[in-house]
DNA sequence: ATACATACC
DNA sequence: TACTGGTATGTAT
């Protein structure tokens, strides 16, 4: 009658279920009774039998990792052992230790906005979250074992008095707004991990820092003391404010005298300055911050937790330092090592980064070569020394728990309110994706996938509806007579059109533009480097670093005058009424979109009859096609060419210019545009070389967008266009013009800096492209 | 390419 | 009563 569950339960429970008490503020408190506590409210439900389900699997994973073990040979180890040991060498090589990376952390960042905004919890447990789901605690309710993650009906029951508060998200996010300004004082290219986590690279500043007068690192305090304050009080602006990119001296040494009031003055240190920017954190959002120092992101990571909360940690960048601090370190606080690992980790012997070392050959022998050169890196304390911009991202997706969903046609329903959700979200983003993918989660909390890769990118709800709905047919169909009990359903687009297929072009535009730091360390940075030197010649590369995308009025002479209330876009050439600069982006936006993509055809698809599941057959093969006859439907063929390099069978496009992307002007001939590679039904040159200037601006310019912070500087457009010259003319022109569209500023200490793009001659900017 | 698992906040 | 939601990536097939 044992069923595996019931006899392996003793034994199961404990890594999955028992308290993580991992994270800060968990210290000594009585991890027993709170097991206890945890495990008898959980034991017996269907979470709990999942739970366990999920440890014997990870069990016979270790099992199967121990018999690997043990077949073992000594000459294998030998010949491993070799092997790693070159590889450490490389590695070792590879150290840097002359950046200087600080991971900042808000301190119970959800909990804490709340207890600021209401005193009334500031000396009670709470948690922000809801009775189902907790997402952070703070450090009063951390003594109950009361944590992120943790169902809000078990940390009721561990504190019974903890007050559970429904999270404000628009509050929190206009919270790190806040942070993020002053993030970006010390690393405007800063990493954002969440609303209130960032990765930053303080080496230039400190390098600045250094020849700082006082008043620049003098900052006031709110009030006299930094205790408690009232409400939202006048926050003193602090220094800098207005100066995010130059000088950041805005105040005289006399200004800040006069001001009076309470002053703190920063030394040049790095300590002083991480310190200074927590200071201005607290005196602006009153809320506390903690942070690491070190040498890459990995270390950072892990000081950032040293001295939580309120405080930071600095490891000092010298081997020897870097080195005694790693042994000590669990494995379990390394990112990116989480429950399983460390299981799998523990079942060898290694719970410390020293074990790791030791036991190097050995996991180069049991893990993936991924996973064990991780493995490496860290237990040599070596991580990114380059942070890198924000990737663009490469899913997204919506989802919903909700109480037992059996009924096909609320299931149907369902999913098309997801499709119509996510479509929504991918319309701000301007988003299109070739891959459909739909998560079920039934009432016994298993999770399954299933996923459809289409010929043509998707985006609008009825498109991502109609894969879904195939898919979530075929699995009630695979389960049928017996329906789907659902808890939670999903819907994910990925394989976004235009990041990968599209242009090698654009890479070098940009990669030209921000071609990053020159820094050369660690094997992570083996593919930036690479990256940047198929363009540059390493420490030769000018950093420019791009400052604004905006368009400013054509007309500025009229400044004074009261016709200055519009701006002219530079796609259409028409004048916006409006002086608002993120009206005038949309409004480009919309032009570019509009020119570059035939609109939307209003898709009246099968909204209907898709409620009621067909009862006959619905094997994948018919899914499929059914799905591109909606494609079809929704995309006209033209449009549908425009969309990527499936425009191939194309009947217009003649069979010799397969691989030329350039335009040639031969006598009738037809013209390829070299940027988005299709053919343009034109011999007139003019029409070719708008086609291909709108191309490019929007390529960069959606590039481009959203990687800059604060609009500052902005130039205006010439109209320069050549007609009736040579092919490569025309793409040098019409980058000439598209890089003109920006403004630059120029980072390096070392060189002047041009205030606008004129200073950017064709010879300095274009010719690079075409090596 | 697909499915599932792990990890992070 | 009640155990998230969003994104990325690794592992296995």
């Amino acid at each position: 009658m044992e069923n595996g569950a019931s006899s392996t339960k003793e034994e199961g429970f404990l890594s999955r279920m028992a308290l993580n008490d991992n994270k800060a503020g968990m210290e000594g408190l009585d991890r027993d009774k709170i097991n206890k506590i945890i495990m008898e409210t959980s034991k017996g439900s269907r979470f709990y039998e999942n739970e366990l389900k999920k440890e014997q699997q990870v069990n016979q994973r270790i099992e199967k990792m121990m018999l690997q073990k043990a077949q073992i040979t000594e000459q294998q180890l030998k010949k491993a052992q070799a092997q790693v040991e070159r590889v450490a060498l490389e590695l070792e090589r590879s150290r840097d230790l002359t950046r200087v990376i600080v991971h900042v952390d808000m301190d119970a960042f959800y909990a804490a906005v709340e207890m600021r905004d209401c005193p009334e919890l500031k000396d009670k447990p709470m948690a922000v979250g809801s009775m189902s789901m907790l997402s952070t605690s703070n450090y009063h309710a951390r003594k109950f074992g009361v944590r992120a993650a943790m169902p809000g009906f078990i940390a009721k029951k561990l504190c019974p008095n903890l007050v559970i508060v429904p999270p404000n998200f628009d509050k929190y996010r206009a919270v790190s707004d806040e942070i993020r300004e002053i993030f970006a004082d010390y690393d405007p290219h800063f990493q954002p991990v969440s609303l209130d986590e960032a990765y930053l690279d303080f080496t230039d500043h400190l390098e600045k820092r250094q020849s700082w007068p006082e008043s620049c690192r003098t900052h006031r305090c709110r009030t006299s003391s930094t205790e408690a304050v009232p409400e939202v009080a006048n926050l003193s602006p602090v220094l800098f404010e207005d100066s995010p990119s130059s000088s950041p001296c805005l105040l005289s040494p006399e200004g800040v005298r006069a001001s009076g009031g309470a002053f703190e003055v920063f030394g040049t240190s790095v300590e002083e300055a991480v310190r200074e920017m927590r200071f201005r954190i607290e005196q602006k959002t009153t809320l506390t911050a903690s942070a690491g120092i070190a040498p890459n992101m990995m270390l950072a990571k892990v000081c950032s937790d040293k001295n939580k909360p309120n405080g930071q940690y600095v490891l000092p960048s010298t081997r020897e330092a870097v080195m005694d601090f790693v042994q000590a370190l669990p494995v379990r606080k390394v990112s990116g090592i989480g429950k399983v690992s460390e299981k799998m980790l523990n079942a060898l012997g290694i719970s410390s980064c020293s074990h790791l070392a030791q036991q190097m050959a050995l996991l180069s022998l049991l893990f993936s070569e991924t996973s064990w050169h991780h493995f490496m890196q860290v237990s040599l304390g070596l991580g990114s020394t380059y942070i890198p911009r924000h990737e663009e991202r490469k899913s997204m997706s919506t989802e919903r728990t909700f109480k037992e969903l059996s009924k096909v046609e609320e299931q149907l329903s369902l999913c098309r309110e997801l499709c119509e959700d996510l479509a929504e979200d991918m319309k701000k983003e301007d988003l299109k994706g070739k891959t459909v993918t739909l998560k079920l989660k039934n009432v016994n909390f298993e999770v399954k996938t299933r996923a459809l890769t289409l010929q043509y990118a998707v985006a609008t709800a009825d498109e991502i509806f109609a894969v879904a709905k195939d898919l979530l047919k075929m699995e009630i169909e695979n389960e049928s007579p017996q329906p789907l009990r659902l808890r939670l359903m999903g819907v994910r687009i990925s394989a976004f059109v235009g990041l990968d297929d599209k242009k090698p072009l654009q890479k070098s535009i940009i990669g030209f533009l921000q071609p990053g730091k020159t820094g050369s360390s660690g094997p992570t940075q083996e593919l930036h480097q690479k990256l940047e030197n198929e363009h540059f010649s390493t420490r030769s590369v000018l950093t420019w670093h791009f400052a604004a995308s905006v368009i400013t009025p054509i007309d500025t002479d009229a400044e004074n005058s009261s016709v200055s209330e519009s701006l002219t876009c530079p796609v259409c050439f028409r004048q916006v009424e409006t002086t608002d600069l993120n009206v005038f982006n949309r409004h480009i936006d919309q032009c570019l979109s509009n020119t570059c993509r035939k609109p939307d055809h209003s898709t009246d698809s099968d909204s209907e009859s898709d409620l009621e599941l067909e009862s006959k057959g619905l094997d994948k093969h018919r899914g499929e096609s059914e799905v591109e006859k909606q494609e079809a439907k929704n995309y006209p063929q033209e449009a549908q060419r425009s969309l990527k390099n499936h425009s191939q069978t194309d009947s217009s496009i003649s069979a010799d210019n397969e691989t030329a992307p350039q335009p040639r002007n031969n006598k009738g001939s037809i013209l390829t545009c070299p940027v988005c590679q299709l053919t343009q039904d034109t011999n007139d040159l003019t029409v070719f070389n708008h086609h291909v200037d709108l191309c490019l601006n929007q390529e960069v310019l959606h590039e481009l967008r959203g990687q800059t912070s604060s609009p500052i500087n902005t130039l205006s457009v010439t109209k320069s266009k050549a007609t009736g010259e040579c092919s490569y003319e025309f793409s040098c022109k019409s980058l000439f013009v598209c890089v003109d569209f920006l403004t630059f500023r120029r980072d390096s200490p070392s060189s002047p800096c041009p205030k606008r793009s004129k200073g950017l001659g064709p010879h300095n900017t274009i010719d690079k492209f075409f090596r």
